[in-house]
DNA sequence: TGTACATCAGTGAACGCGCGTTCACTGATGTAC
DNA sequence: TGTACATCAGTGAACGCGCGTTCACTGATGTAC
Protein backbone atom coordinates (compact mmCIF):
# COMPACT_ATOMS: atom_id res chain seq x y z
CA UNK A 1 0.00 0.00 0.00
CA UNK A 2 3.01 2.11 1.04
CA UNK A 3 4.90 2.69 -2.01
CA UNK A 4 3.46 1.08 -5.40
CA UNK A 5 6.03 -1.77 -6.76
CA UNK A 6 4.52 -3.49 -9.62
CA UNK A 7 3.61 -1.53 -13.06
CA UNK A 8 -0.14 -2.38 -12.59
CA UNK A 9 0.07 -0.67 -8.82
CA UNK A 10 1.96 2.22 -10.24
CA UNK A 11 -0.19 3.07 -13.29
CA UNK A 12 -3.46 2.21 -10.79
CA UNK A 13 -1.87 5.36 -8.50
CA UNK A 14 -1.35 7.42 -11.46
CA UNK A 15 -5.27 6.97 -12.73
CA UNK A 16 -6.31 7.16 -9.22
CA UNK A 17 -5.00 10.72 -8.77
CA UNK A 18 -5.98 12.06 -12.34
CA UNK A 19 -9.79 10.99 -11.55
CA UNK A 20 -9.32 12.77 -8.59
CA UNK A 21 -7.73 15.76 -9.95
CA UNK A 22 -10.46 15.51 -13.25
CA UNK A 23 -13.38 15.25 -10.78
CA UNK A 24 -11.64 18.74 -8.36
CA UNK A 25 -11.57 20.58 -11.85
CA UNK A 26 -15.29 19.56 -12.69
CA UNK A 27 -16.48 21.09 -9.12
CA UNK A 28 -15.59 24.45 -10.83
CA UNK A 29 -18.38 23.58 -13.86
CA UNK A 30 -21.51 22.35 -11.74
CA UNK A 31 -20.70 21.97 -8.05
CA UNK A 32 -20.04 19.33 -5.63
CA UNK A 33 -23.79 17.96 -6.32
CA UNK A 34 -23.61 17.61 -10.09
CA UNK A 35 -20.08 16.10 -9.49
CA UNK A 36 -20.78 13.08 -12.20
CA UNK A 37 -18.74 10.15 -12.82
CA UNK A 38 -19.73 9.84 -16.84
CA UNK A 39 -18.54 13.20 -17.37
CA UNK A 40 -15.18 12.35 -15.55
CA UNK A 41 -14.82 8.78 -17.46
CA UNK A 42 -15.47 11.20 -20.49
CA UNK A 43 -12.81 13.65 -19.89
CA UNK A 44 -10.38 10.31 -19.25
CA UNK A 45 -11.27 8.95 -22.31
CA UNK A 46 -12.69 6.36 -20.77
CA UNK A 47 -15.91 3.97 -20.69
CA UNK A 48 -17.79 5.49 -17.35
CA UNK A 49 -17.88 1.89 -16.33
CA UNK A 50 -14.42 1.55 -15.46
CA UNK A 51 -14.49 4.19 -13.08
CA UNK A 52 -15.67 2.09 -10.78
CA UNK A 53 -12.43 0.21 -10.81
CA UNK A 54 -11.25 2.78 -9.22
CA UNK A 55 -14.11 4.43 -6.80
CA UNK A 56 -16.84 1.92 -5.85
CA UNK A 57 -19.45 4.80 -6.36
CA UNK A 58 -20.01 8.55 -6.54
CA UNK A 59 -19.82 9.27 -2.73
CA UNK A 60 -16.45 7.59 -2.60
CA UNK A 61 -15.38 9.68 -5.44
CA UNK A 62 -16.75 12.79 -3.35
CA UNK A 63 -15.08 11.60 -0.09
CA UNK A 64 -11.73 11.48 -1.51
CA UNK A 65 -12.22 14.91 -2.66
CA UNK A 66 -13.32 15.98 0.55
CA UNK A 67 -10.33 14.16 2.21
CA UNK A 68 -7.83 15.68 -0.24
CA UNK A 69 -9.11 19.07 0.11
CA UNK A 70 -8.55 19.40 4.14
CA UNK A 71 -5.29 17.92 3.73
CA UNK A 72 -4.35 20.97 1.27
CA UNK A 73 -5.68 23.70 3.34
CA UNK A 74 -3.70 21.44 6.76
CA UNK A 75 -0.55 21.73 4.95
CA UNK A 76 -0.27 25.27 4.23
CA UNK A 77 -1.62 25.74 7.11
CA UNK A 78 1.11 24.18 8.47
CA UNK A 79 3.52 25.62 6.08
CA UNK A 80 2.27 29.33 7.29
CA UNK A 81 2.62 28.46 10.68
CA UNK A 82 5.87 26.74 10.36
CA UNK A 83 7.95 29.73 8.71
CA UNK A 84 7.11 32.09 11.87
CA UNK A 85 9.40 32.23 14.58
CA UNK A 86 7.62 29.94 17.38
CA UNK A 87 6.99 32.70 19.98
CA UNK A 88 5.84 35.11 17.29
CA UNK A 89 2.32 33.92 18.37
CA UNK A 90 0.54 36.98 16.83
CA UNK A 91 2.68 36.30 13.40
CA UNK A 92 1.59 32.94 13.21
CA UNK A 93 -2.05 33.50 13.47
CA UNK A 94 -2.23 36.13 10.87
CA UNK A 95 -0.23 33.94 8.75
CA UNK A 96 -2.38 31.28 9.21
CA UNK A 97 -5.22 33.60 8.19
CA UNK A 98 -3.81 34.62 5.52
CA UNK A 99 -2.64 31.08 4.44
CA UNK A 100 -6.46 29.66 4.87
CA UNK A 101 -8.19 33.25 2.38
CA UNK A 102 -5.51 32.32 -0.42
CA UNK A 103 -6.22 28.69 -0.45
CA UNK A 104 -10.19 29.35 -0.24
CA UNK A 105 -9.38 32.31 -3.02
CA UNK A 106 -7.23 29.50 -4.95
CA UNK A 107 -9.57 27.00 -4.63
CA UNK A 108 -12.87 28.07 -3.91
CA UNK A 109 -14.99 25.47 -5.46
CA UNK A 110 -13.00 23.08 -3.15
CA UNK A 111 -13.34 25.50 -0.38
CA UNK A 112 -17.19 25.31 -0.80
CA UNK A 113 -17.13 21.99 -0.90
CA UNK A 114 -15.43 21.88 3.03
CA UNK A 115 -17.32 25.19 4.69
CA UNK A 116 -20.26 25.65 2.44
CA UNK A 117 -23.51 23.90 1.88
CA UNK A 118 -23.69 20.02 2.53
CA UNK A 119 -24.12 18.47 -0.60
CA UNK A 120 -27.31 17.00 0.02
CA UNK A 121 -28.09 13.49 0.34
CA UNK A 122 -23.77 13.29 1.49
CA UNK A 123 -22.61 12.00 4.54
CA UNK A 124 -19.31 12.23 5.19
CA UNK A 125 -17.87 9.06 6.68
CA UNK A 126 -15.50 9.35 9.91
CA UNK A 127 -12.08 9.30 7.98
CA UNK A 128 -12.58 12.69 6.75
CA UNK A 129 -12.02 13.92 10.56
CA UNK A 130 -8.62 13.96 11.03
CA UNK A 131 -7.87 15.36 7.63
CA UNK A 132 -10.20 18.05 8.63
CA UNK A 133 -8.90 19.49 12.13
CA UNK A 134 -5.45 19.53 10.78
CA UNK A 135 -5.93 23.15 10.27
CA UNK A 136 -7.19 23.32 13.85
CA UNK A 137 -4.51 21.59 15.45
CA UNK A 138 -1.80 24.56 14.37
CA UNK A 139 -4.53 26.85 15.51
CA UNK A 140 -4.44 25.02 19.01
CA UNK A 141 -0.99 24.75 19.06
CA UNK A 142 -0.54 29.00 18.87
CA UNK A 143 -2.84 29.78 21.15
CA UNK A 144 -1.38 27.16 23.52
CA UNK A 145 2.15 28.08 22.94
CA UNK A 146 0.83 31.72 23.17
CA UNK A 147 -0.73 30.78 26.56
CA UNK A 148 2.60 28.77 28.02
CA UNK A 149 4.16 31.49 26.94
CA UNK A 150 2.58 33.92 29.45
CA UNK A 151 1.55 35.89 26.37
CA UNK A 152 -1.81 35.71 26.51
CA UNK A 153 -3.33 38.80 28.02
CA UNK A 154 -6.91 39.77 26.73
CA UNK A 155 -7.99 43.58 26.74
CA UNK A 156 -10.36 43.11 29.58
CA UNK A 157 -11.93 40.42 31.46
CA UNK A 158 -14.71 39.11 29.31
CA UNK A 159 -18.35 37.84 29.80
CA UNK A 160 -18.35 35.17 32.73
CA UNK A 161 -18.72 31.89 30.81
CA UNK A 162 -21.78 30.17 32.13
CA UNK A 163 -21.45 27.06 33.70
CA UNK A 164 -22.91 24.97 31.10
CA UNK A 165 -20.14 25.73 28.71
CA UNK A 166 -17.54 24.05 30.95
CA UNK A 167 -18.24 20.66 28.94
CA UNK A 168 -17.79 21.89 25.46
CA UNK A 169 -14.70 23.89 26.35
CA UNK A 170 -13.48 20.83 27.54
CA UNK A 171 -13.20 19.51 24.50
CA UNK A 172 -12.42 22.12 22.42
CA UNK A 173 -9.48 22.14 25.01
CA UNK A 174 -7.79 19.11 23.94
CA UNK A 175 -6.99 20.84 20.64
CA UNK A 176 -5.51 23.72 23.22
CA UNK A 177 -4.25 22.24 26.19
CA UNK A 178 -4.32 24.36 29.60
CA UNK A 179 -6.18 27.81 28.72
CA UNK A 180 -9.04 28.87 30.70
CA UNK A 181 -12.67 28.20 29.59
CA UNK A 182 -12.64 32.42 28.81
CA UNK A 183 -9.63 31.73 26.02
CA UNK A 184 -11.31 28.81 24.79
CA UNK A 185 -14.52 31.17 23.98
CA UNK A 186 -12.39 33.58 22.77
CA UNK A 187 -10.30 30.98 20.39
CA UNK A 188 -13.94 30.29 19.14
CA UNK A 189 -14.70 33.87 18.16
CA UNK A 190 -11.49 34.02 16.55
CA UNK A 191 -11.98 30.74 14.93
CA UNK A 192 -15.29 31.07 13.48
CA UNK A 193 -14.55 34.74 12.29
CA UNK A 194 -11.98 34.01 9.90
CA UNK A 195 -13.83 31.16 8.65
CA UNK A 196 -17.14 33.51 8.52
CA UNK A 197 -15.06 36.26 6.69
CA UNK A 198 -13.61 34.00 4.15
CA UNK A 199 -17.10 32.50 3.05
CA UNK A 200 -18.67 35.89 3.29
CA UNK A 201 -15.93 37.00 0.67
CA UNK A 202 -15.95 33.91 -1.33
CA UNK A 203 -19.82 33.39 -1.20
CA UNK A 204 -20.41 37.02 -2.73
CA UNK A 205 -21.41 38.58 0.87
CA UNK A 206 -19.29 41.64 0.24
CA UNK A 207 -19.58 42.49 -2.94
CA UNK A 208 -20.19 45.83 -4.28
CA UNK A 209 -18.76 47.01 -0.62
CA UNK A 210 -15.84 45.21 0.28
CA UNK A 211 -13.75 45.90 -2.97
CA UNK A 212 -10.30 45.63 -1.44
CA UNK A 213 -11.14 42.79 1.01
CA UNK A 214 -7.45 42.01 1.00
CA UNK A 215 -6.78 44.86 3.56
CA UNK A 216 -10.12 44.71 5.68
CA UNK A 217 -9.57 41.31 6.00
CA UNK A 218 -6.15 41.75 7.63
CA UNK A 219 -7.22 44.45 9.40
CA UNK A 220 -10.23 43.04 11.16
CA UNK A 221 -7.65 39.04 11.63
CA UNK A 222 -5.51 41.95 14.07
CA UNK A 223 -8.79 42.49 15.55
CA UNK A 224 -9.43 39.34 16.17
CA UNK A 225 -5.88 38.58 17.71
CA UNK A 226 -6.37 41.13 20.14
CA UNK A 227 -9.39 39.93 21.55
CA UNK A 228 -7.81 36.56 21.70
CA UNK A 229 -5.17 38.32 24.06
CA UNK A 230 -2.76 38.14 21.43
CA UNK A 231 -0.20 40.88 21.70
CA UNK A 232 -0.80 43.67 18.55
CA UNK B 1 -50.15 44.48 -9.38
CA UNK B 2 -50.82 45.41 -5.29
CA UNK B 3 -53.60 43.59 -4.40
CA UNK B 4 -55.16 40.96 -6.73
CA UNK B 5 -58.38 42.22 -8.06
CA UNK B 6 -59.84 39.49 -10.75
CA UNK B 7 -60.60 36.07 -9.52
CA UNK B 8 -57.39 34.61 -12.17
CA UNK B 9 -55.31 37.29 -10.09
CA UNK B 10 -56.44 35.55 -6.83
CA UNK B 11 -55.81 32.24 -8.23
CA UNK B 12 -52.42 33.17 -9.94
CA UNK B 13 -51.27 34.32 -7.03
CA UNK B 14 -52.28 31.63 -4.65
CA UNK B 15 -50.60 29.31 -6.91
CA UNK B 16 -47.51 31.17 -7.02
CA UNK B 17 -47.05 30.96 -3.58
CA UNK B 18 -47.63 27.14 -4.17
CA UNK B 19 -44.85 26.59 -6.16
CA UNK B 20 -42.62 28.77 -3.99
CA UNK B 21 -43.58 26.84 -0.79
CA UNK B 22 -43.43 23.58 -2.59
CA UNK B 23 -39.83 24.37 -4.12
CA UNK B 24 -38.26 25.57 -0.59
CA UNK B 25 -38.91 22.32 0.82
CA UNK B 26 -37.98 20.02 -2.07
CA UNK B 27 -34.67 22.06 -1.17
CA UNK B 28 -34.45 19.85 1.92
CA UNK B 29 -34.24 17.00 -0.22
CA UNK B 30 -32.41 17.95 -3.33
CA UNK B 31 -30.66 21.01 -1.94
CA UNK B 32 -30.53 24.30 -4.00
CA UNK B 33 -28.68 22.59 -6.83
CA UNK B 34 -31.03 19.80 -7.92
CA UNK B 35 -34.13 21.93 -7.64
CA UNK B 36 -36.34 20.55 -10.11
CA UNK B 37 -39.18 22.15 -11.82
CA UNK B 38 -40.62 18.64 -13.08
CA UNK B 39 -40.56 17.26 -9.57
CA UNK B 40 -42.55 20.53 -8.49
CA UNK B 41 -45.07 20.24 -11.07
CA UNK B 42 -45.45 16.98 -10.45
CA UNK B 43 -46.29 17.20 -6.43
CA UNK B 44 -48.49 20.44 -7.46
CA UNK B 45 -50.21 17.75 -9.67
CA UNK B 46 -49.42 19.50 -12.98
CA UNK B 47 -48.11 19.12 -16.14
CA UNK B 48 -44.15 20.35 -16.08
CA UNK B 49 -45.14 22.38 -18.54
CA UNK B 50 -47.43 24.74 -16.84
CA UNK B 51 -44.85 25.46 -14.35
CA UNK B 52 -43.60 27.84 -17.17
CA UNK B 53 -46.99 30.42 -16.79
CA UNK B 54 -45.29 31.21 -13.30
CA UNK B 55 -41.82 31.16 -13.75
CA UNK B 56 -40.05 31.98 -17.07
CA UNK B 57 -37.55 29.74 -15.73
CA UNK B 58 -36.13 27.40 -13.22
CA UNK B 59 -33.23 30.29 -12.30
CA UNK B 60 -36.37 32.52 -11.61
CA UNK B 61 -37.78 30.29 -9.18
CA UNK B 62 -34.33 30.10 -7.21
CA UNK B 63 -34.34 33.83 -7.20
CA UNK B 64 -37.92 33.95 -6.05
CA UNK B 65 -36.93 31.48 -3.00
CA UNK B 66 -33.52 33.48 -2.52
CA UNK B 67 -35.62 36.86 -2.20
CA UNK B 68 -38.15 35.13 0.09
CA UNK B 69 -35.60 33.65 2.17
CA UNK B 70 -33.65 37.03 2.78
CA UNK B 71 -36.90 38.60 3.49
CA UNK B 72 -37.83 36.11 6.11
CA UNK B 73 -34.64 36.45 7.53
CA UNK B 74 -34.59 40.40 7.81
CA UNK B 75 -38.39 39.93 9.23
CA UNK B 76 -37.39 37.92 12.22
CA UNK B 77 -34.51 40.15 12.60
CA UNK B 78 -36.47 43.20 12.38
CA UNK B 79 -38.57 41.88 14.80
CA UNK B 80 -36.12 40.64 17.37
CA UNK B 81 -35.22 44.06 17.32
CA UNK B 82 -38.13 46.04 17.94
CA UNK B 83 -38.92 44.09 20.49
CA UNK B 84 -36.01 45.55 23.20
CA UNK B 85 -35.79 49.21 24.05
CA UNK B 86 -34.11 51.24 21.82
CA UNK B 87 -31.53 52.21 24.00
CA UNK B 88 -30.43 48.21 25.14
CA UNK B 89 -28.13 48.06 22.39
CA UNK B 90 -26.55 44.95 23.69
CA UNK B 91 -29.62 43.60 24.07
CA UNK B 92 -30.99 44.35 20.76
CA UNK B 93 -27.13 42.75 19.45
CA UNK B 94 -28.03 39.46 21.12
CA UNK B 95 -31.27 39.23 20.01
CA UNK B 96 -30.47 39.54 16.83
CA UNK B 97 -27.93 36.69 16.88
CA UNK B 98 -30.40 34.58 17.98
CA UNK B 99 -32.77 35.65 15.58
CA UNK B 100 -30.68 34.43 12.53
CA UNK B 101 -29.17 31.31 14.41
CA UNK B 102 -32.91 29.96 15.34
CA UNK B 103 -33.98 30.85 11.84
CA UNK B 104 -31.06 29.11 10.49
CA UNK B 105 -31.80 25.95 12.42
CA UNK B 106 -35.69 26.22 11.39
CA UNK B 107 -34.42 26.61 7.54
CA UNK B 108 -31.13 25.26 7.39
CA UNK B 109 -31.50 24.35 3.13
CA UNK B 110 -32.61 28.08 2.90
CA UNK B 111 -29.77 29.14 5.57
CA UNK B 112 -27.61 27.25 3.13
CA UNK B 113 -28.74 28.91 -0.36
CA UNK B 114 -28.50 32.15 1.23
CA UNK B 115 -25.28 32.19 2.74
CA UNK B 116 -23.87 28.75 1.96
CA UNK B 117 -22.10 27.59 -1.40
CA UNK B 118 -22.93 29.93 -4.34
CA UNK B 119 -25.49 27.78 -6.95
CA UNK B 120 -23.30 26.86 -10.05
CA UNK B 121 -24.54 28.03 -12.98
CA UNK B 122 -26.64 30.11 -11.27
CA UNK B 123 -26.04 34.37 -10.80
CA UNK B 124 -28.56 36.17 -8.22
CA UNK B 125 -30.29 39.41 -10.33
CA UNK B 126 -29.72 42.16 -8.79
CA UNK B 127 -33.23 42.34 -7.63
CA UNK B 128 -32.02 40.45 -4.13
CA UNK B 129 -29.82 43.01 -3.08
CA UNK B 130 -32.92 44.98 -1.25
CA UNK B 131 -33.74 42.04 0.34
CA UNK B 132 -30.42 40.55 1.29
CA UNK B 133 -29.18 43.94 3.03
CA UNK B 134 -32.45 43.96 5.60
CA UNK B 135 -30.85 42.16 8.32
CA UNK B 136 -27.75 44.31 7.80
CA UNK B 137 -29.82 47.57 8.16
CA UNK B 138 -31.15 46.38 10.96
CA UNK B 139 -27.63 45.74 12.87
CA UNK B 140 -26.11 48.78 11.57
CA UNK B 141 -29.05 51.05 13.21
CA UNK B 142 -28.38 49.24 16.46
CA UNK B 143 -24.55 49.82 15.94
CA UNK B 144 -25.22 53.49 14.78
CA UNK B 145 -27.78 53.79 17.61
CA UNK B 146 -24.91 53.18 20.29
CA UNK B 147 -22.68 55.77 18.77
CA UNK B 148 -24.75 57.99 18.76
CA UNK B 149 -26.13 57.80 22.26
CA UNK B 150 -22.38 57.63 23.50
CA UNK B 151 -22.68 53.40 24.42
CA UNK B 152 -19.95 52.30 22.74
CA UNK B 153 -16.93 52.00 24.30
CA UNK B 154 -14.42 49.75 22.76
CA UNK B 155 -12.11 47.99 25.86
CA UNK B 156 -9.10 49.06 24.48
CA UNK B 157 -7.69 51.11 21.10
CA UNK B 158 -8.02 48.94 17.84
CA UNK B 159 -4.51 48.16 15.75
CA UNK B 160 -4.75 50.91 13.45
CA UNK B 161 -6.74 51.05 10.43
CA UNK B 162 -4.66 50.98 7.47
CA UNK B 163 -5.43 53.60 5.36
CA UNK B 164 -6.32 51.94 2.48
CA UNK B 165 -8.73 50.72 4.45
CA UNK B 166 -11.11 54.35 4.46
CA UNK B 167 -12.71 54.01 1.05
CA UNK B 168 -14.23 50.33 2.46
CA UNK B 169 -15.06 51.47 5.56
CA UNK B 170 -17.15 54.54 3.80
CA UNK B 171 -19.45 52.11 2.04
CA UNK B 172 -19.89 50.47 5.18
CA UNK B 173 -20.68 53.45 6.87
CA UNK B 174 -23.12 54.12 4.77
CA UNK B 175 -25.18 51.42 6.79
CA UNK B 176 -23.67 52.48 10.01
CA UNK B 177 -23.48 56.51 10.30
CA UNK B 178 -21.18 57.98 12.28
CA UNK B 179 -18.93 55.78 13.67
CA UNK B 180 -15.21 55.98 13.00
CA UNK B 181 -13.06 53.28 10.98
CA UNK B 182 -12.35 51.59 13.64
CA UNK B 183 -15.66 50.75 15.17
CA UNK B 184 -16.57 49.81 10.77
CA UNK B 185 -13.61 47.30 11.58
CA UNK B 186 -15.42 46.08 14.71
CA UNK B 187 -18.62 45.54 13.37
CA UNK B 188 -17.31 44.04 10.47
CA UNK B 189 -15.63 41.41 12.77
CA UNK B 190 -18.88 40.62 15.11
CA UNK B 191 -21.02 40.54 11.65
CA UNK B 192 -18.91 38.30 10.18
CA UNK B 193 -18.40 36.10 13.39
CA UNK B 194 -22.22 35.72 13.63
CA UNK B 195 -22.33 34.23 10.22
CA UNK B 196 -19.43 32.00 10.72
CA UNK B 197 -20.55 30.93 13.83
CA UNK B 198 -24.23 29.65 12.20
CA UNK B 199 -22.34 28.52 9.20
CA UNK B 200 -20.10 26.32 11.45
CA UNK B 201 -22.77 25.05 13.90
CA UNK B 202 -25.13 24.33 10.44
CA UNK B 203 -22.33 22.83 7.97
CA UNK B 204 -21.55 20.42 10.54
CA UNK B 205 -18.06 21.62 11.63
CA UNK B 206 -18.78 21.92 15.30
CA UNK B 207 -19.89 18.07 15.17
CA UNK B 208 -18.69 16.08 17.84
CA UNK B 209 -17.15 19.11 19.68
CA UNK B 210 -19.79 21.41 20.72
CA UNK B 211 -22.55 19.45 21.77
CA UNK B 212 -24.28 22.51 23.45
CA UNK B 213 -23.99 25.26 20.73
CA UNK B 214 -27.18 27.41 22.29
CA UNK B 215 -24.85 28.10 25.20
CA UNK B 216 -22.06 28.46 23.71
CA UNK B 217 -23.07 30.77 21.00
CA UNK B 218 -24.82 33.32 23.31
CA UNK B 219 -21.60 33.10 25.00
CA UNK B 220 -19.48 33.99 21.97
CA UNK B 221 -21.86 36.63 21.00
CA UNK B 222 -21.48 38.43 24.27
CA UNK B 223 -17.54 38.33 22.98
CA UNK B 224 -18.36 39.70 20.04
CA UNK B 225 -20.92 42.63 21.94
CA UNK B 226 -17.61 43.74 24.13
CA UNK B 227 -15.35 43.76 21.32
CA UNK B 228 -17.39 46.06 19.59
CA UNK B 229 -17.93 48.27 22.43
CA UNK B 230 -20.93 47.42 23.30
CA UNK B 231 -21.83 47.21 27.23
CA UNK B 232 -21.74 44.00 28.85
C1' DT C 1 -77.56 42.25 -19.61
C1' DG C 2 -75.79 39.67 -23.65
C1' DT C 3 -72.67 38.65 -27.04
C1' DA C 4 -67.99 38.47 -29.62
C1' DC C 5 -63.47 38.45 -29.00
C1' DA C 6 -59.04 38.44 -26.67
C1' DT C 7 -56.43 36.80 -23.08
C1' DC C 8 -54.78 33.46 -20.14
C1' DA C 9 -54.05 28.64 -17.67
C1' DG C 10 -53.15 24.21 -18.26
C1' DT C 11 -52.33 19.80 -21.20
C1' DG C 12 -49.63 16.18 -23.17
C1' DA C 13 -46.36 14.87 -26.40
C1' DA C 14 -41.95 15.60 -27.89
C1' DC C 15 -36.77 16.97 -28.30
C1' DG C 16 -32.38 16.05 -26.80
C1' DC C 17 -29.93 15.42 -23.17
C1' DG C 18 -27.85 13.62 -18.81
C1' DC C 19 -27.17 10.41 -14.88
C1' DG C 20 -25.44 6.00 -11.57
C1' DT C 21 -24.87 1.43 -11.69
C1' DT C 22 -24.74 -3.52 -13.36
C1' DC C 23 -23.18 -7.20 -16.20
C1' DA C 24 -21.04 -10.48 -19.30
C1' DC C 25 -17.12 -10.03 -21.83
C1' DT C 26 -12.07 -9.55 -23.70
C1' DG C 27 -7.41 -9.05 -23.23
C1' DA C 28 -3.51 -7.81 -20.67
C1' DT C 29 -0.57 -8.27 -16.46
C1' DG C 30 1.18 -10.79 -12.47
C1' DT C 31 2.30 -15.19 -9.87
C1' DA C 32 3.41 -19.96 -8.58
C1' DC C 33 5.53 -23.89 -9.88
C1' DT D 1 13.38 -19.51 -17.85
C1' DG D 2 8.81 -21.24 -19.39
C1' DT D 3 4.27 -22.37 -18.86
C1' DA D 4 -0.62 -22.50 -16.68
C1' DC D 5 -3.58 -20.15 -14.16
C1' DA D 6 -5.52 -16.34 -11.50
C1' DT D 7 -6.18 -11.68 -11.11
C1' DC D 8 -7.22 -7.32 -12.67
C1' DA D 9 -8.45 -3.21 -16.06
C1' DG D 10 -11.29 -1.72 -19.28
C1' DT D 11 -15.32 -2.25 -22.77
C1' DG D 12 -19.87 -1.48 -24.49
C1' DA D 13 -24.54 -2.34 -24.09
C1' DA D 14 -28.29 -2.02 -21.22
C1' DC D 15 -31.70 -0.73 -17.31
C1' DG D 16 -34.46 2.67 -15.55
C1' DC D 17 -34.57 6.96 -14.39
C1' DG D 18 -34.49 12.12 -14.39
C1' DC D 19 -34.13 16.86 -16.32
C1' DG D 20 -35.42 21.94 -18.76
C1' DT D 21 -37.80 23.71 -22.30
C1' DT D 22 -40.84 24.14 -26.53
C1' DC D 23 -45.06 23.76 -29.01
C1' DA D 24 -49.66 23.28 -30.87
C1' DC D 25 -53.71 22.65 -28.60
C1' DT D 26 -58.22 23.07 -25.64
C1' DG D 27 -61.12 25.25 -22.64
C1' DA D 28 -62.04 28.59 -19.28
C1' DT D 29 -62.06 33.48 -17.68
C1' DG D 30 -62.18 38.45 -18.47
C1' DT D 31 -63.38 42.69 -21.33
C1' DA D 32 -65.43 45.96 -24.56
C1' DC D 33 -69.31 47.24 -26.80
Amino acid sequence: MSSPRTARERVRAELTREITDLARARLATDGAAGLSLRAVAREMGMASSAIYRYFPSRDDLLTALIIDGYNAVGEVVEKADAARPREDHTGRWLAVCHAVRDWALAHPHEYALLYGSPVPGYRAPADTVAAAVRDTVVYGRIVSDAHRAGALSPPEPGPPPPPSFGEDAARVRELIPGVSDDVIARALVAWTGLFGWVSFELFGQFDNVILDPATAFDHCMRHHARLLGLPA
